[in-house]
Order: C-alpha cells, then sequence, then structure tokens
DNA sequence: CGCGAGCTTGATGCCGATCAATGCATGTGG
DNA sequence: CCACATGCATTGATCGGCATCAAGCTCGCG
C-alpha cells in the first residue's frame, strides 16, 4: 500500500540520504528545485530514523530537533489535555512533514505515534534555517508547507463546530482518498491505517457514531465497508455530502 | 482600552514605520533584537494601513501580499464553506500578526474583518523573505510565530471536540483576559469587541448558548456580565472551569 | 422618540454521547 | 488445531446538551 523504501539497509546507521534520488521529493519540502540545485540540497537530511507501529516519534515536551518527513507509513499527531481529554490533530502519511508545534516553545507540544511501522527523515531545525537561508526556493517552500497546516487546521475548525456527523466522516474520507491518490494508490479502494476511535478523536464523535456513520453510509450505497477495508462506490455523492467543507 | 497610536497624522501615506520606536515591539515580529540590528531592521514594515470598523484588511481569494501586524484595533480572522458555514477562525489584537493563511497557495484562504477601527503594519512578504535571510534572529521569531499559531489552532480543536459550552466560553475568556494583561490592560475587567454570534461562531455554539453560559456564570458569581462589559469576579474558578484546555 | 441591532430567556426537539451487549478477527498457548 | 483471550467494530436503548424557533428586552443612534 505504500511505497517500500527504495534501500532498506541503509535504514540505520546511515548518516545522509539523497533528497534528489527520493521519489516523494514532489511532495516533500525540496519542491520545485533543478537537479543542480538538488545536489546541493541533499545534506537536508540528516539521517533516517525508524519507528515502530503504536512507538512515538516524539511527545509532548520532548526538545525540539527538527521537523520529519515520513518516508514509508503513516502516523497520527495528538494533543492531550491536562485532564486527560485527547485530540487527535492529523494523520501524516508518506511525504507529508510534521514536528511543526516544536517551534514555538523549543519542544513539541503534541505526541506523533506510528499507526504502523515508518520511517522518516530527520531534518535537523538548524540545517533547515541555513539552508533556507541559502536556498530562496526551500525558504519560500517551507513557509508555504507551515502556511497549508495553518488552513488545513481552519479547516478542521469548520468542520468540527458546523457540520454534522455523517458530513465529518464523509470529508474525512474524501480527503483521505485524495491524499492517497496524489501518492498513487487508489483513490477508491484503501485500508484504514486508524481505528474508529482514532477518527472519532480526531472528527469530534463517539467510535460508536463513527461506526453508525460507516453503516449507513454503507447502507446508503456509497461505500463498501468491511472493518478497515474501505471502497468508494459513489464518490460523487461522497462529494456532494462533504457539502463545501474540504479538510 | 488599546493603546493610541505613536503619531496619528502618520497613517496614511507614511512609506516606512520604524520598529525600534514601536511600544509593541515585543509582542510583535522583531523579538530580541538588539537596538543596532533593530535600526537595520526598520524597514520591514513597508507601510501602515487604517482599516475601518466592518471593513476588511483582506479576504479569501485575495493574493497574498505579506502579512500583517495589528499595531491597533481588532480583528477576526473567518473562514467560510462553499455552502456559507462560517467558522471565526481567531481573534487578533495589538502585536499579533494576521495573513500566514495566503503563504501555501499565494492568495489568502480567509477574510480577516475589523472589529474597531484599527491600524495594521504592512510586512510584505518579500522583504520578510530577504530580511530573514540576513536575520537568523527574525528567521527563527517568524517560524516560531507561525508555529505558535498551528498549536493554537490544535488547542481550538481541542476545545471544540472535547469540551462542554460552558468550558469553552470560560477558556475563551480566560485565554482573552491573558493577552489583555500581557498588553499592559486589566485582566479582569474589559469590554468585549465581538457579538455572542462571533463568539458562538468561533466556539462552535449558537449565540443563545453563548448568552445562556455567560448568564450561568453570573449566576455562580464568577463574572460579572452587562453586555459587553465583563468583569472577571473569580479568576479562580475560572480557570477551575477551563479544566486544563488552553487557548 | 422610535427604529434596529444585538442580547436575553423560554419551550421544544433532535443529534450524538453514553452505557451495554454482541459479533468478529487475530494471535497465543495448551 | 482448537480454545480462549484480546482488541476492535457493530448495533441497540436511553438520555442530556445544545440547536432551533420564538418572543421580549436593552441600548445606542439617527
Amino acid at each position: 500500500m505504500h511505497p517500500s523504501p527504495d534501500d532498506p539497509s541503509t535504514v540505520h546507521g546511515t548518516p545522509t540520504v539523497a533528497c534528489s534520488s527520493c521519489n516523494l521529493r514532489e511532495l516533500c519540502l525540496p519542491v520545485g528545485f533543478t537537479a543542480v540545485e538538488l545536489a546541493r540540497l541533499d545534506h537536508l537530511v540528516a539521517t533516517r530514523r525508524a519507528v515502530r507501529r503504536g512507538e512515538s516519534l516524539f511527545r509532548r515536551g520532548d526538545a525540539f530537533q527538527g521537523v520529519f518527513a515520513v518516508r514509508t507509513g503513516f502516523f497520527k499527531t495528538r494533543s492531550t489535555s491536562v485532564d486527560g481529554r485527547e485530540q487527535v490533530t492529523g494523520f501524516q502519511m508518506a511525504g507529508e512533514l510534521l514536528g511543526f508545534d516544536g517551534l514555538s516553545e523549543a519542544m513539541h507540544q503534541c505526541d506523533a505515534i506510528a499507526l504502523e511501522d515508518s520511517q522518516v527523515c530527520v531534518i535537523p531545525y538548524p540545517r533547515l534555517e541555513e539552508l533556507a537561508r541559502e536556498f530562496t526556493i526551500l525558504q519560500r517552500q517551507f513557509h508555504r508547507v507551515m502556511g497549508r497546516e495553518i488552513v488545513r487546521a481552519q479547516g478542521v475548525m469548520l468542520l468540527l463546530s458546523s457540520t454534522r456527523a455523517q458530513e465529518r466522516l464523509a470529508a474525512f474520507l474524501a480527503n483521505l482518498a485524495q491524499r492517497l491518490g496524489a501518492r498513487g494508490f487508489s483513490a477508491s479502494s484503501f485500508v484504514l491505517r486508524m481505528t474508529r476511535d482514532e477518527i472519532g478523536t480526531y472528527l469530534g464523535l463517539s467510535l460508536e457514531t463513527v461506526s453508525r456513520c460507516f453503516s449507513k453510509l454503507h447502507e446508503q450505497g456509497v461505500l463498501d465497508v468491511q472493518q478497515r477495508n474501505i471502497r468508494i462506490l459513489d464518490p460523487a455523492r461522497l462529494t456532494k455530502l462533504v457539502a463545501g467543507v474540504t479538510v
């Protein structure tokens, strides 16, 4: 389902991974570079790091070292209130960045948990800073990615505060499908990486409601649902349900 | 209630405003600069711009030119879904920045509306980029401010998805009080700049529910409420109501 | 003074949380 | 290879918080 690493044997101990040869380049930070520039950029990434399913990439309170690009696998980020309530703030797949929450206070404000065995590229912030000063295009791309994160958050706020359960789930699925499609996977048939509870905690719903909405969408012929196996039967209707909200 | 401009006569037509002499310096982008550096930074801000109450600073779809720092006044940002539902995504007061939502797509994704007659500093993005390359500290501060915005959004998500109406309002008021206090105003007695409807649209509540919660907090002796005049009588209890959620 | 925008308060009904029970997969040890 | 445990998903029943509809009320302003 996800691209396999170019060379699994280099996961550990390799100090540098080449962005220039990464097949996720077009989705990640080094977008729009020429081949020559890319070659000079290759030390943007310091190391790769493997994170096993269920383990954390970072946790609230960890010192901020840099940001991470998902290379393979799947993550969730969650923030927790003092009294234990949890909010999943996002799901990240290959080519997406995470860790911006650490910038403001020099330590991470949320947890990042791998939902399956994953690999990330480690982009140390000092190096990113330095290279961003050198390459305008990297600077701009970095800002663009952060800006996208802000806009995404605004979309989630809109979703959380003004839509019904079914619409939230529809928006979530439509977004997931779109992102999978952009990575060359099927946008109509996929396997969810997260539990009903995690979806619910993201969408502000109980897991039971999530399950009921899945069933309802199934009844209505929009989806085929077999546990975590999803097949979108009627994309048009799904999009119509979303009614203008994009997450 | 808000600081008066240093020199109102320069609002229009003045090409440059000195950051070095701005009393909001410590809250704004140029934090942590030495006097010498500050002097060199003075052309970060291109112009000031006045926005009348009810008018927009920018609107969804406007070309992104740069970000804005609130100098005096009060703003709300809102994003709107295709079918007209509205979400207030934030309120901005003196010293706070807005406009990051334009970075990702080179155009703004939300509207910024002045809730009272306001003035902003215009920070053209190309200039910001350029100066950020020159001054590491500015680069870092800019990233920090954007990171803060992301963390704030995560806090709002948590609030929207996991708390009761009263707690949301309490969190909102506590946050407002804290920010006003940081600007030298009273944190216990202030005038709301926004309507019940705008608060509701921010907190994901109907205006009636907001009103009822104000009344309830009043009955409970936590607040004194006279329309938009708020006096916090029992800050400890207010904070306790917030129960670990910070917006 | 009267109009209108914004606020308050009440009555009603619905959506989704919660509690509870069952079903279904995977994996583990006997 | 089966029995059982465990984690996750489904489905049902109940109930409460908040949206919605519907009046009045307050205050600022032309």
